[in-house]
DNA sequence: TTGTAGGCGTTATCAA
DNA sequence: TTGATAACGCCTACAA
């Protein structure tokens, strides 16, 4: 066996392999990188050897300048260690790995001027794509951000946002407004007739929708909103703000509705620590459905979102090619446990 | 204002920037992304206007080609829906997010060839470094990752391990063994007087040490442990492991200890979903302390990791020259919640 | 089918 | 301080 090469200082490169073969670069280049295959048995064996030998990897980066564009999906998340996020965050990585993409995170903490700077930061790695998962406000002070998408898409990346967004940029339907209404009808058909409402900050999309979905749902059923209080996404909003509303005051038999899961169960921690009872006495519902509302109890009441397969079709947007603009949006399912009894 | 560039098909390219500025290429790459800083203040605003005017985002993969290394973080995880790896995920970002670098994912589903092919892979960016957060088995069936490792520390690379690994690789230890003794020992002093144990396969050392942990601290304190059963570190792995206990039949006042809180929560459920009482008919205890094990009622008994300063700390790890190996262990602290109410 | 050579966007060396 | 220019590792017409 060949010995001719000593163990290189630093990683083996093309050149090695190609040397160590005895063949040229770019035939090397072609049985190990490129797509279609024109290279002799014969040749194509040596190489593989050689490059196995030599534990050759291609240097993506190199790779990435000669192609002009990185085999790299970017992904932007509220707080990636929000169940939500993470199970979306879960499809995406499975789709990528199915398709040999690597999948890189930022996290905006919820904060826009962060977003924008980070989109920036990403679009230097020249990827293939961006998927939007962290929740937006509408156009306002995402005008920044929508120069920086710009920028990103003229140059051949593609943008792909959750939710329903305005403009050309691809995007994978929830449609939280028909789900809400559905949730929303369902438990006025329980017999709940008073509801409050914790809400995110107005011209935060999913949020609106969710409200407005479950407003039609539950009045239309018979029921009426008492109250929308508006906090954020996250669990201590919900807690701190199923707080105040306790302080003020809840008739027994009232339904919290959290337009997330997350929020839901921040309040019903609340109501624990305010020493009433999840169900009977306050009912609380949420979306989404995260895997955490399985294991609390009572369970969280819920519509159910596939996260997951969210994610994975996210994915899918940014890379394929034939991508139908017209995707039906994602089945929704209410599922009804024991935080909302029935009252009839 | 100089009209003479037209907006570059393609992303503005240093070249770009340096004809727009009328100075040479070097001199922009100083300016714009070298470290030190010895440009003429007219050249450097000139070059700055022309970048912004641009829009110039620095192409990393070039970047990294030139350097010879990148500035990415790879993480490898066993499932990023998983709350411990999203809360150990969250402080790796906060992390990189500080220090400029990138942070790309990988799941290993925790399969050792998933995982030494993702290594393979994630090689392929030359990334700075690589957390390992995928809880392994010792030396066995890891023969093929070390290999995979050795090349990449050899090409300059640093790996760092989560958890006490052996090998000359960085870590960030969590004492695991004193956590559990500590937690069997509270317990005991309690009133808990058996339990069982549930816990991964043997040779996974973070679920060994946590046994041999709580084994001698309960059995220190005057209890004894009646089993030990082997499943996983998943959930499901709690509820399935967890039904069997149940049906074998067991007494009032045992005590189940899961070696993660993510299989004590599913053995929760097991316990919910028999008829069984959760606390004062059977008690639970787990361990990392998962913000999951807070909302749920009763709460959760567990040793509390700081998962977040976890990975917050594993990414210097990989990125601090004077990084000090010797050190301490991340403070551990066992919280009794309502799953393991006293007995006396 | 194989090899040669030029190019991808940056960095870094070395004169000027 | 500034500017040519040679790497960096790989891809890809184009030529052989």
């Amino acid at each position: 066996m060949s010995q001719s090469t000593p163990p290189a200082r630093g990683a083996a490169t093309l050149h090695d392999v190609a040397r160590e073969a005895g063949v040229s670069l770019a035939t090397a280049s072609r049985v190990l990188n490129g797509s279609t295959r024109k290279v002799a048995e014969s040749y194509r064996e040596k190489v593989q050897a050689a490059a196995d030998m030599l534990g050759y990897t291609a240097n993506l980066s190199a790779q990435a300048t000669a192609r002009g564009t990185a085999a790299i999906v970017a992904l932007l998340v509220a707080d990636i260690a929000d169940p939500y996020f993470g199970q979306l965050a879960s499809g995406v990585a499975r789709g990528a790995d199915e398709l040999g993409l690597v999948v890189t995170i930022a996290i905006t903490e919820r904060d826009p001027q962060r977003e924008v700077r980070l989109v920036r930061a990403l679009r230097g790695q020249r990827p293939r794509g961006l998927i939007l998962a962290a929740s937006r406000t509408d156009e306002n002070d995402a005008a920044g951000l929508r120069d920086e998408l710009d920028a990103f898409s003229a140059t051949g990346g593609r943008v792909v946002a959750l939710g329903r967004v305005a403009g050309d940029i691809r995007s994978v339907p929830v449609d939280n407004h028909v789900g809400a209404a559905a949730l929303g009808a369902d438990l006025a058909t329980l017999g709940y007739r008073r509801a409050v409402v914790v809400a995110a900050a107005v011209g935060i999309r999913t949020s609106d929708d969710r409200v407005a979905g479950f407003t039609e749902g539950f009045t239309g059923g018979g029921g009426v909103i008492d109250e929308v209080v508006r906090g954020g996404f996250t669990r201590d909003a919900g807690y701190e703000i199923g707080t105040g509303i306790l302080a003020r005051g809840l008739d027994e038999g009232t339904l919290i509705f959290g337009v997330s899961d997350v929020v839901a169960i921040g309040i019903m921690s609340a109501i624990r620590d305010a020493g009433r009872q999840v169900g009977g006495d306050i009912a609380v519902a949420g979306f989404d459905d995260i895997s955490t509302g399985r294991d609390i109890r009572p369970g969280l009441t819920t519509v159910r979102v596939p996260l997951e397969e969210l994610g994975y079709r996210a994915l899918h947007a940014v890379v394929d090619e034939d991508w139908d603009a017209a995707q039906p949006p994602l089945p929704l399912e209410v599922i009804v446990r024991g935080s909302t009894p029935p009252r009839i």
